[in-house]
RNA sequence: GCGAAAGUAGCUCAGCUGGUAGAGCGCGACCUUGCCAAGGUCGAGGUCGCGGGUUCGAACCCCGUCUUUCGCUCCA
């Protein structure tokens, strides 16, 4: 049985995941990756970004700043959307909008046919949301009588302003400085680098600009180990295309990211679409690819078509103008000249991936030696994503089986990520490895003296093939590299 | 943010009605060892999450706080 404690606790005790600032008692919703974690994570930003960059003519890669300019988040509607007044009602514990609250009440006036009281009540909140009053939304809410759905009471707390993105001041005087936000999303700086990136990379649509990189929100509540972080990493990629071609793309990514997630080794049973009801303002459809994580199936991986909502509005607020000019001639033989791409995204969060991929590869299962039955954990990680490739074991420190070994492991260092290992006995090793996932383990023993062949041991199936040092390669190269994972795509 | 529970060695945990900390595994050194968590010897490691209070005396009782888990809530 998978607990999703066990992963957790795995993850600290094999050097994958550590809570952030430990010793000082941790940081809630941050954490650390450990010596382990980071290999996979790397591995894994490896895959997306050669399976995006490397295995697309016409999408290239960006890596652009955390910092942006604050108009930036005004146009994309962050600083709207993220920022919203909560109330709770202290008898129920109900959290709610406090916007929303009145506008329900509006709405009720409305359904009564007094439109003038509804319209009155709207125009007050909007001037006190406007103001950034949440004293006088409180004393609205109370005047107004409103009450809990829940509890049919009006016993309410103060009303708190929720900035779902962080800010930090830049400049070093107080009255001169500027309010920057720590950018909740890496999608606009692919948006605010459209042009750059067509002009100077001669790009045709339909192109694609990928990006990996961190994000901060300030979620209310952080939850779910890595699942829900305030820093985390997202790999987005933002596909321009003719408007009208939208849907089609969306299609494309959609299929072509699902496959993604299947040569990752996430078996197909355990991922699904979930189509969004409900579109947020900028998109006009949705879909997210969702695994089945421990806690229920999550959201990985969001596919959006985003419409040109993105460009427009920074072509308003920057007085820019964000074209393109296509050559080709549609059906009435006329080139389809100025417009604004519509975009279709693709937006992985990293560090979802990986538990997704964790998850998946711990693996616990009871296996027959002899008479008796031995449990036996172990991380069934693709070989192309495993932390450590393979481990050089001499079966015993003496007779030169050490000296041995050590030349074996400085052979394969500089073209695997390689360990040596001759503390404890042969089995404990194979365990040791097993536990962070590493796919082959090679002994080394009297015979290798000999004529220089080694046994490989299988992570998975615990059997072992004697080989030369040169079929030894052979597999490595074969197994683990991440072009074997991209081509099973 | 609300409610509930938990926090003792790296990990899993024991520690009675309050009397100043233990086990197993793990870790390090050495010895032994010919293939799936072997054995021996020695050793390192804890101001019992943190702060305050009650008490002659607190890991244990009380208050606060931090962190974690679960349930609500939130998730452009």
């Amino acid at each position: 049985m998978k607990e999703f404690k066990d992963i957790v606790a795995h993850a600290k005790e094999y050097g994958f995941i550590f809570p952030s600032s430990e010793i000082y008692d941790g940081l809630q919703a941050v954490y650390d990756y450990g010596q382990n974690g980071v290999e996979l994570k790397n591995n894994l930003k490896q895959a997306w970004w050669k399976a995006m960059n490397q295995l697309h003519d016409n999408i290239v890669g960006i890596d652009s700043a955390i910092f942006m300019h604050p108009t930036i988040w005004k146009a994309s509607g962050h600083i709207d959307s993220f920022n919203d007044p909560m109330i709770d009602n202290k008898d129920s514990k109900k959290r709610y909008r406090a916007d929303n609250l009145i506008e329900d009440r509006a709405s009720e006036y409305e359904a009564k046919g007094d439109f003038t009281k509804s319209e009155t009540l709207l125009a007050e909140m909007n001037r006190l949301l406007e103001a950034s009053d949440l004293k006088g939304l409180q004393e609205l809410i109370i005047s107004e009588n409103i009450t809990c759905p829940v509890s049919k009471t009006a016993n309410w707390t103060e009303v708190r302003q929720f900035n779902l993105m962080f800010s930090t001041q830049v400049g070093s005087v107080a009255e001169d400085s500027t309010t920057l936000y720590l950018r909740p999303e890496t999608a606009q700086g692919i948006f605010v680098n459209f042009l750059n990136v067509q002009k100077t990379g001669r790009m045709k649509v339909p192109f694609g600009i990928a990006q990996i990189g961190k994000a901060f929100r300030n979620e209310i509540v952080a939850r779910q180990f890595i699942f829900r972080m305030r820093e985390f990493e997202q790999m987005e990629m933002q596909y321009f295309v003719r408007p009208g071609t939208e849907l089609q793309w969306y299609e494309y990514w959609k299929t072509t990211r699902f496959r993604f997630h299947k040569a990752l080794g996430l078996p197909e049973e355990d991922l699904k679409f979930h189509v969004h009801e409900k579109l947020a303002h900028y998109a006009n459809a949705a879909v997210d690819i969702e695994y089945r994580f421990p806690f229920g199936f999550k959201e990985m991986e969001g596919i959006h078509s985003r419409t040109d909502f993105d460009l427009k509005s920074h072509q308003e607020y920057s007085k820019k103008k964000q074209q393109y000019f296509d050559n080709d001639l549609d059906e009435n033989g006329k080139a389809y000249g100025n417009y604004v791409p519509f975009v279709v995204e693709t937006s992985v969060g990293a560090d979802r991936l990986f538990l997704a991929v964790l998850c998946n590869a711990f693996t616990q299962e009871s296996v027959q030696d002899g008479d008796q039955v031995k449990d036996r954990t172990y991380l069934n990680l693709h070989p192309a994503l495993a932390p450590v490739k393979v481990a050089i074991c001499p079966i015993v420190k003496k007779d030169g089986l050490a000296e041995l070994g050590t030349r074996i492991y400085k052979e394969l260092k500089s073209e695997f990520m390689a360990t040596y290992d001759e503390k404890d006995s042969i089995g404990k090793r194979y365990t040791r490895q097993d536990l962070i996932g590493t796919p082959y383990c090679v002994a080394i023993d009297y015979q290798t003296i000999e004529d220089q062949t080694v046994t490989i041991r299988h992570r998975n199936s615990t059997q072992q093939e004697r080989v030369t040092l040169e079929e030894l390669k052979t597999i490595l190269r074969e197994t683990t590299s991440l072009s074997t994972l991209l081509n099973s795509m």
